[in-house]
DNA sequence: AACAACTCCAACCGCTATTCG
DNA sequence: CCGAATAGCGGTTGGAGTTGT
């Protein structure tokens, strides 16, 4: 094993390694991109050249953007797949940072296998734990109010967005209300209202809206995010918990800011 | 605690398109 | 124009990690 007939070396596959990462890096920063063939023989790495570029263009490249796929990101995959169908390359020129493979494991893995759920037939993933309940019923005091009617009014004037990502969460686009997040990111509930846009991938009516009911609940509120706002400049502000009160889940997020660019 | 089932994603494979001598 | 080499694309798979029983 791990040796041709002719006695060269078998070529390598399967996950990359640190150290080859750091040749492929090290070789391409000093010699720049070429031909890849050459490129995995002159480096040194016993890998072909296929394997260095897909492990470069989708992992190692500056700028790559791994995990985290934002609502607005969502939205615009949803958007150009039903535009432009399996062009993952394509679909993946629109988004900064993204991969075209990354897109299609996303596609086929969170779109494609799930698609929207029924806003009645709420999905709870985290069925809240008794020792959960003290934390959300402090929770709830502070967003009740304010995550009702009144949110939706206040969407629409910031070019700043927050965007409140579920940690290992089974389903994408699940946010809190901007009062928890307003709590969590330390800043008063009432100003971040204005700033606070989210929009749920699950979603399946009320895109054009201003604000829409998730499939998880009546407590979140959404609107329409500025889709550029996603590429660059991302904050994380904080993490905790978050708490729907109407059917009594929780689960962990972390708070993502996209300043106004 | 152990096992099964499921999810996610990195990486491979095969094919097509493009480039170059 | 032709054929080989290279680059790019989309489909598929293997396996690690997670969740459920």
């Amino acid at each position: 094993m791990g040796r041709t007939c002719g006695g060269e070396p078998a070529v390598r596959k399967g996950p990359w390694t640190l150290e080859e990462d750091l040749v492929l890096v090290g070789y391409i920063s000093q010699h720049g991109e070429g031909s890849w063939d050459n490129l995995a023989r002159a480096a040194g790495l016993n890998r072909n050249g296929k394997s260095c570029r897909l492990r470069w263009l989708n992992y190692l490249r500056p700028g790559v953007r791994r995990g985290g796929i934002t609502p607005a990101e969502d939205a615009a995959i949803r958007e150009l797949h039903a535009a432009l169908g399996n062009k993952w390359s394509k679909i993946a020129a629109h988004l900064p940072g993204r991969t075209d493979n990354e897109i299609k494991n996303y596609w086929r893995t969170r779109i494609q296998r799930r698609p929207a759920a029924p806003a009645s037939s709420a999905q709870q993933p985290y069925r809240a734990p008794a020792t959960a309940t003290a934390t959300a019923a402090a929770m709830t005091a502070s967003e009740g109010a304010s995550s009702s009617s009144s949110a939706a009014a206040s969407h629409g004037s910031s070019a700043d967005w927050w965007y409140v990502e579920p940690v290992n969460h089974p389903e994408q686009g699940a946010h809190c209300s901007q009062s928890v997040a307003a709590a969590a990111a330390g800043v008063d509930s009432g100003s971040a209202s204005s700033a606070l846009t989210s929009r749920d991938s699950s979603t399946t009516a009320g895109v054009d809206g201003q604000h829409m009911q998730t499939s998880y609940g009546d407590r979140y509120y959404y609107s329409e995010l500025s889709s550029a706002a996603a590429a660059d400049g991302v904050e994380m502000v904080d993490a905790g918990s978050f708490w729907n009160v109407d059917d009594d889940f929780w689960g962990r997020f972390q708070m993502l800011h996209y300043p106004d660019s």
